[in-house]
This record gives structure tokens, sequence and C-alpha cells, in this order.
DNA sequence: GGAAAGCACAGACTTTTGTTCTGCCAATAG
DNA sequence: CTATTGGCAGAACAAAAGTCTGTGCTTTCC
């Protein structure tokens, strides 16, 4: 198997510019990507053509990624989801660390700025499993330490949204 | 707009235990939910009714939460990514915070054991953006400070897996 | 200002896929 | 040993996806 060495970068910044209804669509498909496209025209106002259209150029763009179920964590055996803060001493990104995309445990690794070189979101079904993660990451080269933060209850976990916040409430200044 | 105050829970453990046939079709759907029935049928050695059936019950069951495209963040105008940590008096669970996720910015919200209360993933325009974010944020009732992850690099960001490591590598033991 | 070109949409059609139904087989319980 | 349940394959049906053509619009060039 081949693990990702390279960060996942913009494929092309497509000049192409989302109107209205490249919004409304993806916010539509963001939500639940199994709606026909009839009903996707009815909401946001387009022929299913139409729609069908704009959805196949904004897959081809590169704007719409892929289409993924969620399932869940629990169901399939991995309670325990935790933040895993890595340090390293020179600089973080070994190719060996890559190869942690190997382990299905392992959802998301970014390299950050701030108090820690590396952060993992990582699902495991106890405890246990964690530390044997944990173990796999101790033992690349480089490794200073970790922080486990584990989730207690989880409030919000949704894909990327398509909607921007345009205006954001204003705030009254303190009062020093 | 109604806002989830309660985190999201198993809905039912649903005592339907996962065979391998269950297995697979998740760890296809997750890659991939577009692939027909019958495409699947093959990779998983079941007729497409049968894998109907399944995804049906898995459906049912809630192991599937919901099929959602992907979208890139650059390309709907939010290159920026990070993680902020909130740290609060008291206990960080006031109803007030659940409403940052009005902003379609949040996309994660968690509880956590560390040395911090809540643990936030947003991803803005900017950082003129993340700063109004912050901002909203300081303004909850017993917050008493942020810690932000500017995410520099995204090696890998990917949904649920339905893989489980069953056995772990064996590490060496330090010799002291 | 006018004409031509490009783009995008709606309607109708074809093809593919989703969905349902029926019968069969195996496993289990009585 | 028999009855019953659950699950799967094959066939038939319904529905959606995808394609094609024409039309109206905007843009751009002359």
């Amino acid at each position: 198997m081949d693990y990702e060495t390279e960060a996942i970068r913009p494929r092309q910044v497509s000049t192409r510019s989302l109107d209205a209804f490249d919004r409304k669509i993806l916010g539509v498909l963001v939500k639940d990507a199994r709606l026909p496209y009839a009903e996707i025209g009815n909401l946001v106002g387009l022929s299913p053509p139409a729609v069908h259209d704009r959805v196949k150029k904004l897959r081809e763009a590169g704007i719409i990624r892929g289409v993924h179920a969620s399932v869940d964590g629990p169901a399939v055996g991995k309670p325990l989801l935790a933040y895993v803060h890595v340090d390293a001493e020179g600089w973080g990104k070994s190719q060996r660390m890559m190869r942690l995309q190997a382990f299905p445990e392992v959802e998301e690794m970014h390299s950050v700025a701030g108090d820690t070189c590396v952060v993992l979101k990582v699902r495991t079904a106890d405890t246990h499993a964690l530390e044997h993660l944990l173990l796999q990451i101790y033992i690349l080269p480089g490794v200073k330490g970790t922080k486990s933060y584990i989730v207690l209850s989880t409030y919000l976990e949704r894909p990327v949204q398509a909607e921007v916040t345009g205006t954001w409430p204003s705030v009254p200044m303190p009062d020093d």
C-alpha cells in the first residue's frame, strides 16, 4: 500500500467562481448526497439536467472531492475519540510518520503552528488500543512526546460546510 | 434554527453485530458511496439485492448515519483550518456555546479531558474571519481563554473508517 | 450599435440503477 | 424429524441518472 507523503493541496484553484446556484447545490449535497437531482432542482430552482451539469463540473473542478458514507464510530467498534498532539524535534514530517495512515484509527494528520508539531485525530476501540497507537507514535524517530485529549462528548461533528459567514455579528468592545 | 444542545450519542446500540459482509460494504461506502449496488456486490461477493438489504438495515440501525459530499475547503473560500482549545471556568458546556454551531465555519465541537475544556475545529476564509470567530467565543460566559492551532499542512483527512486494527504491531520495549 | 459566438438551461429520450417480489436454501428451534 | 425463520439469488418493475437537441440569454468583437 502506498502512503500519501505529500500534503493534501488544492488540485487546481479552478477559476470557476461559485455562483449562488453552486453554493446552494453544494449546501444540499453536503447535508445529503443521496437526494435525486430532481429534488435538488426543486430546492435550488433548476431543472434536473441543469443540476446534473453543475454537479459534474463541480466534481471535475475538484470542488466536490467525493461522496462518502458517514458511519457511527461506536457502532463499528471505535467508541473512543481522541486528539493527539505530537511533539517532535527537528521537523515533524518524517516519512515514517506517514505510515501511521495505514491504521484505520487515524483519521486526520495535520502539521500545525502552536506549541506542538502535529495534531492527530484518532478513533480507537478502547484506551488499550489508544495506548498501542501511542506506542507506534513513540517509536518514530524524533518524537519527543505526545499529549492526548480524550473526547468526553461530541456536540458537533460534520463535514466541510459550503457556506461562509459573510458578515460577522458585531461584538461590543470590552471596556478595558 | 434549532441547535443541538445534547451530545451526539449512539442512537441505539443495535444488537446487530456486523459480520464480514457488513464490514466490507461499510469499507466500500466510506471510500465511495456512489458505487452502484451491483459493483459493491462484485467487490464483496453478494448480489445487488443482498447489498441493498444490508445497506438498508445498516441505515435503519444508525450504523450508517448518512451520505455526504466532501467539498474542498479552499475551493469554497475557507482555506484556513484551525483547532481552537477553549478554556472555561465552571463547566464549558453552556447553552450559549452551542450557538456557535450556527456558524458554518465550526465543524466540530467536543468536550475533552486534558488541559482544556472544549476543542473546536474551525475552517475560515482567513485570519480575519478566525479573529471574528474567536471574538464570538470570548463573549461566551465563563470563557477564560483560547489557544489556537493553525493547520499548516493537512496530510490526512478522512471520514470514520469502518476497519479496526485487530493485532497491533509489537513494539520492542525500551531498554530503560 | 449590431452581429456572432459561447454558455447555460429546459424538455424529451435512452440507459442505467434502485427497488420490490418470488422462490429457494440453510440454519435453528421445537 | 419437521416447521419456521432469516437471508440470498434471479427476475421484473419503477425510478433515477445521464444524453441529446434546441432555444434564449449574455458577452464580446467588429
